[in-house]
Order: structure tokens, then C-alpha cells, then sequence
DNA sequence: GTCTTTTTAGCACGATCGTGCTTCAACTGC
DNA sequence: GCAGTTGAAGCACGATCGTGCTAAAAAGAC
């Protein structure tokens, strides 16, 4: 049912994503995706909080692969790559999700009802970041404002790759979000440093 | 008639621009704004094409700013940033321009009535981006490699920074905007020489 | 004045949508 | 066997939307 409501999403749009659309795509009536969920509203907020829990789920994965690692060691930056890269839509499992993530993120900003998911979407993305921005910049422990700011400033850059990636595929294909990642990791390396 | 378009989607999102909704907002028929726009989509891409204009318009004459100045000077450094800050919804005005912008760019992956606008969008854009990033990388000018992800690379983070600003603006204050530009520039100018 | 063009307005049709409501089959516990 | 619960299906109503079409008013040319 969930997953039918993605392809919806990714393939058409939210706002395609109607109750008739979904149950024909799940192979049910119309009744009967009612009979699980009460209004529109309640199936859509609940594949938000699906699509929400999955990728949070991957993120938190890799941020326990990368803290395993001693910072500074290639395996270390390794693992950091691997978990930016949990964020682009660098194969189809990956495309799906961030696709519909950024169709309710977009949606929240209209309708209330998504707000509340919204806003714990970006909590939960911006934990992980944060906490990964403290493994790779161990020096600024003490300078909190460095690195809210750097956290931000990755987590906006991350979902201006996905943006991209989504929308003009033809120029930002896999290898130039990576070279991008590659390039941010290393201008976050050189910074704060010479100061 | 353009500026309805543009209150609507600002205010109830791309899918409430219907005719009838845009036709009351500009105190008009159905039929009136029909005479001028034979369909909806014949209004809306029109709507699309406008705001482009608008934002690269506000673009190159900042450009123009940031190349009437000596690279490496602090004036210099604060055109660039000018420049930067055209890209935010840090005013009514551009809040506006760019909650249409991103509108019609995430509908164009669904309709493909946008996507001429929305590649025309895509390459106005990177073309400041492009020549900005050469303006502050002078000394790379022979990596054209560097220079397109780096490009790519702060492309990603303004729309990002957009996204966050529109989506969540309680915590994607004005200040932190101009914090991660800066953080970004200082960034720019420290990368790519130790190697 | 009349004739023509432009502008504004409105109607009607089919399509889609959310939702309240009823019906019917299938399964479960006893 | 049978009552009660659950899953599935369908109908009908009002609302919204795009669009083809007609008609009336306003403006301008002569």
C-alpha cells in the first residue's frame, strides 16, 4: 500500500497520489485502502513518516560505521563518504525515496498536517550530520557556532545534490555528486584551521 | 495576471494556481484571462519564463558589481557575497520569486511542458555560478575540472540553502544563511592550494 | 453615425477527487 | 452451526478543474 503510494509519488507526483491512483496501483478498491486509513490525509502522512523512518534508518547505520572508525584514517573518510552518500539518489531503491522525501518536504510547507513529520524529518537528518560534523571536525569541539554552522551548510548542500540530481540528471550525474562530496569533505578539512 | 500566478503559488502551492483561482485573484473571468493565455499551461509556463527573468536579471547585475571590482579585495569579497544573497528569500520580494522558482522547477520533472524553462533556468543560472566561481578561483583557471565542481558544488549548497530558508525557516535564519556563505567563500579561497 | 476588433464575461460538459455510507464475503471464536 | 469481527467493494454527492463555445460590452477606425 506504502510502496504503492511511492511509485506514485516518484513516477507522477504527490498531487496524483490520490486515493483512487493508489488503490488501483495496489490492486484494491477505493473502500477498501479506506478501510486502513480514514481520509487521504491520514495515508499520506503515514507514508511520510514510512519514507521518513527508512532513510533516517540508513543514515543512522552508516553514522555507526563511521564512529567505529579512528578519525583521521582513510577508512574513516571512507565511511563518511558512504554515509553522505545514503542522502543521493545514486540507485533506484535511494531515487524512489529521496523523491518522495522531497515531495512531502516541498508539500509541508502548504499543508499543516505534514508540518509535524516535517519537522522531525529534519531533526533526525540534522542529528546525524551534526554528529557527523563532530567526527570530522574533532579540533572545534569547543566552538559550537563553527559548527552549527557547518553542519547546516552541509545539510544544505546535500539536499541541493539531491534537488539536482532529481531534476537535471543530465548534469549532476553520480560521479559529480561524488566529486562534489569529495570536494566539501576536503574544503571542511582546510577549514578553521589557520585562523 | 503574472503576479496572481505568483501570490497563489507563493501562498497555496503550484497545484492551487487554476484558472478560476488566478482569475479571481486578478479580479478577472475565467474567460478574461483565457483571451490571453489559451490554456492553463500556456499561462503558467509563461509565468515561469517571467520569474526566471526576474532572478537572472537581479543575477548578472550583481555579477556585473562582483567584476567591476579587483579580485581579493574586500570589496570584492562583498559583491561576491551580494551576489550570493540574490540567490535567498532574505526579502518579501525575492521570498516570493523563489517559492515560485522552486515551484515550477519540481513540477517541471513531472510536466514536461516546463522542462524548456526549466533547462533554460538550469543554464542561465550556472553560467553566473561558472564565471563567479572564476572570478574567486583566479588561480585555477587550467583545471576546468575544479572549476565545474566547484561550481556544481555551490550551485547545490544555494539551492539548498533556499530549500531550508522556504522549508524551514525557524531554523534557517537570515544570519545563518549569510554564516554558511561565508563559511562557504572562506571555504572557496582556502581549497585547492596546499595540493 | 456604422463596422470591426479587442476585451470581458459566462455557460456547459466531462473528468477527477475526497468522503459518507451501505453491502457483501471471509474469517474467527465458541 | 453461528454470531461477531475484519477485509474488500461499490455507490452517490458535492466540489474543483480545464476547456470549447457563445455572447455582450468596450474601443477604435472610417
Amino acid at each position: 500500500m506504502v510502496d504503492a503510494v511511492f511509485r506514485i509519488i516518484a513516477s507522477d507526483g504527490l498531487e496524483r497520489a490520490s486515493l483512487r491512483e493508489v488503490a488501483e496501483e495496489a490492486g484494491l478498491a477505493v473502500g477498501s485502502v479506506r478501510h486502513y486509513f480514514a481520509s487521504s490525509d491520514e495515508l499520506l502522512v503515514h507514508s511520510f513518516s514510512v519514507v521518513i523512518d527508512r532513510i533516517a534508518g540508513r543514515l543512522e547505520l552508516a553514522l555507526e560505521a563511521v564512529q567505529g572508525q579512528a578519525p583521521g584514517t582513510p577508512a574513516h573518510h571512507g565511511a563518511a563518504v558512504l554515509l553522505l552518500e545514503q542522502f543521493l539518489p545514486l540507485d533506484e531503491e535511494r531515487a524512489v525515496d529521496v523523491c518522495v522525501w522531497l515531495a512531502f518536504r516541498n508539500a509541508a510547507r502548504i499543508k499543516p498536517v505534514f508540518a509535524p513529520e516535517a519537522a522531525r524529518s529534519h531533526r533526525a537528518v540534522a542529528a546525524v550530520v551534526g554528529q557527523l560534523i563532530m567526527e570530522l571536525l574533532p579540533g572545534s569541539a569547543e566552538q559550537q557556532d563553527i559548527l552549527v554552522t557547518e553542519a547546516e551548510r552541509l545539510l544544505a548542500t546535500l539536499d541541493g545534490l539531491c534537488m539536482h540530481a532529481l531534476l537535471q540528471s543530465e548534469w549532476m550525474t553520480a560521479q559529480m555528486c561524488r566529486d562534489v562530496l569529495e570536494a566539501h569533505l576536503a574544503g571542511l578539512g582546510g577549514l578553521h584551521r589557520g585562523r
